[in-house]
DNA sequence: AACATTCATCGTATTATTACAATAAATAAA
DNA sequence: TTTATTTATTGTAATAATACGATGAATGTT
């Protein structure tokens, strides 16, 4: 079928996910290093910072901010993006809390 | 086209989209919680616990060990599952350097 | 106003992912 | 050896994701 089953998860599993997509392209890992690089905000230079064609870009930049990691301010004719620090803060909370789970419980039976 | 242009990114960059993207679905979140949930390793019941049928969360685990997060162990006519420590610590390692980026020098233009 | 620049959106081809029925493979139990 | 149990694999239908050309929208420049 092709369609996650959302509703056989819990919102917190959802939106570990959710969050776990939008690193899963290496467009999008490149694009946030960059905007982390450059502690002022970028704009088109993306496109040739990352090497894919504008469209592109702009389309993984939709996530970004659809999820709420980015922010985009314009100023004039091109647009400023930057790191939405609360919201990425509060990303890693429930990331680190999934990838923190404690392993010394494990017996490792394998 | 629809096709990740991997050469066009570092490898440190594909390797994150790669955890990530391992990450982005709420059944192999699932799995992992109940992994690290379970001290001992857990088999087919995983099944149960999370409601989609057989194939299809074989077909996730195999994705998971794939990547070597888990590690699977037969035993009798059932397999036993569980948390690949060493690998989970490395790929924490990696994920935490792309996340734990500086905020501090950001300087939230927008 | 006319043109240039920058970014977003639309349309679309291609590939990837998700899910599961059916079935195979492997081992245990009778 | 036959049967049951458990997991993996195969095949396939449906949906999602990726990439980009073409085009539109917005603003700046002349």
């Amino acid at each position: 079928m092709g369609l996650t089953k959302t509703e056989k998860f819990t919102d917190k599993q959802n939106q570990i996910a959710q969050f776990a997509k939008v690193f899963g392209h290496p467009a999008r890992v490149a694009i946030l290093q960059h905007l982390f690089r450059i502690d002022s905000c970028v704009c088109g230079d993306l496109v040739l910072e990352v090497g894919l064609a504008q469209p592109t870009i702009s389309q993984h930049l939709k996530e970004l901010k659809q999820l709420g990691l980015i922010k985009g301010n314009v100023e004039g004719t091109s647009v400023c993006y930057c790191i939405h620090k609360e919201n990425w803060t509060a990303m890693k909370e429930i990331m680190s809390e999934f990838l923190d789970q404690d392993l010394s419980l494990q017996q490792d039976c394998c």
